[in-house]
DNA sequence: CTTGAAACG
DNA sequence: CGTTGCAAG
């Protein structure tokens, strides 16, 4: 039995496991007793200009549709509302989708990307309150769009995309392909911002700076801190889209949107900020708030909610 | 999702299935509303010559010997507390036993089969409160003892083998292995038997007649009831050796040590019978009781228990 | 239907 | 630690 418990393998490759670091320090006592939290403010609900939201975006990385199904993640979304709801990682073909979530009747216009290769793997979604003007899937890439990562809304004023960006993987196995990834979808992000502004969000797996996780100095090597998903990040920004939550909240540390199930992570909040709102500079006067829903369960990352005037 | 719940797929490959077929049945109305059960009667503890039992062995397929201990296998096993506990389908590695197991001290001598190609896969056990004379692994043919299929322990009047048989498979695709196993099997159990009178207990895998199993009519083609099977099971009485529930309970109906997962079969009583005490000529006089425990939860299959004087 | 392992995160 | 499809039963 190689992966058996009793053999400690969880810690001994921790090092390349998003978040591991850090979640470990705890077990040296460095940390304090209490988990340093994030208290998610009330929502602000009017732009800095003076403008009424008029779109709620929710966006969130459910690890496995159908069990955070199970756990009653729809139930938090009805709370929530969203005019839109994006979804990462649904694991799950379209004809094996949860009749909770086909006959949503608050969602009449739903859509699905799946792998085409491994089923059960990466996927994800957009549900809509009103329907778009129209639908694309993937990033125009043959090499990138077979794994259903990129859903592209239309709407009379923006593009909304959501994106499920590829982890750089344990050993950093993946790495060189996400920087492709990185440069080809950067690449599609510019040119759509060319037509009509755009709302970016989704799982970009990658921690920007160092205030977006906990454990900055034990992931520098690990797979959504390294220099160059980093920078690929900062290019990102250079290309004009601003990070709406670290807009509005420049100086707040310990928000986070993903904690590892391993070693009681979310508990301690050992978490990494990987889930985003990026907004073109066209939409930024519009910005009421970006939140951060960390206290919603049903997967290893919480959902971020946009307010926004469009 | 070639198997997604959605499609079918159990329907449709049922009648490959151990029971599956009699289950369906029960699905077109055909069966009564109450299923006709097996009450287990009272324990005899006496043998047809009155002589008292000193000897109770328990043998059980424990389908996954973790999630078996998790199901709390082992709270019954203690209430049983049976000379020797004879396990099969441990799919468990050495070293990944439960500590709940290998730490009971009700029986200190304990001995493990397991898979040496595919971790998980098959395995024995037997655990013992008195140490036996000698223990050995397999049947001595190098392309039968790779699976952790059978323990020999040697006891002052007897030996007692526990034996996981080789299932013959969905679509019967191992049918062939499991005719040459037979024949091996037997020969390994009549050179033992020369030396010194046998039990043989364990998941034989065969349900011999058509009284040993609900719906023989619809499984004449599957594993367990195929003809081959049922004919080595034959030549192993040929050689000598007795059916001790059947030598006891010659017309006894619905009396099944398995049940198949699928379509609530035990719920129904559309079982099996698969395991079994053989008993070489020479200790059918101390019989006193074979019983099957129909009750006990925590697997596919329920435990058989052998009262006998040695 | 259920087990355990494998891949992935 | 937890999800998925997989092989096996």
């Amino acid at each position: 039995m190689k992966r058996g418990k009793k053999e400690g393998a969880e810690a001994a490759d921790g090092d390349q496991d998003n978040g591991t670091a850090a979640a470990k320090k705890g077990k040296k006592g460095k940390e304090p007793e209490a988990p340093i939290m994030y208290e998610d403010p009330p929502d602000i609900m009017t732009s800095k200009d003076g403008q009424a939201a008029n779109m709620k975006i929710t966006s969130w990385n459910v690890d496995g549709l159908r069990a955070w199904v199970k756990k009653k993640g729809l139930d938090w979304v009805r709370e929530e509302a969203p005019d839109v709801l994006c979804l990462q990682e649904t694991k799950c073909a379209e004809k094996a989708l949860p009749a909770e979530i086909t006959s949503m009747e608050e969602y009449p216009h739903k859509y699905w990307a799946g792998s085409e290769e491994k089923e059960g793997y990466s996927g994800v979604a957009m549900l809509c309150k009103t329907e778009p003007v129209n639908i694309t899937y993937g990033i125009g890439k043959e090499e990138h769009d077979k794994e259903g990562r990129v859903i592209t809304a239309e709407f009379p004023a923006f593009f909304l995309v959501t994106a499920y960006v590829p982890n750089a993987g344990r050993g950093l196995v993946r790495l060189d392909y996400r920087k492709t990834w990185d440069v080809d979808f950067r690449a599609y992000l510019s040119e759509l911002d060319k037509r009509k502004p755009l709302v970016l969000c989704g799982d970009l797996n990658v921690a920007h700076e160092e205030i977006d996780l906990k454990n900055s100095k034990g992931n520098k090597k690990n797979a959504g801190f390294t220099a160059e998903e980093r920078e690929g990040f900062s290019q990102l920004l250079a290309a004009g889209f601003t990070d709406s939550f670290r807009h509005l909240y420049p100086e707040q540390a310990n928000a986070y949107t993903f904690w590892t199930y391993m070693m009681n992570a979310r508990a301690k909040n050992v978490g990494w900020r990987l889930d985003y709102f990026l907004l073109s500079a066209g939409l930024v006067p519009g910005l009421c708030d970006s939140k951060i829903r960390n206290k919603a369960l049903g997967s290893d990352h919480c959902p971020v909610t946009l307010h926004i005037a469009v």
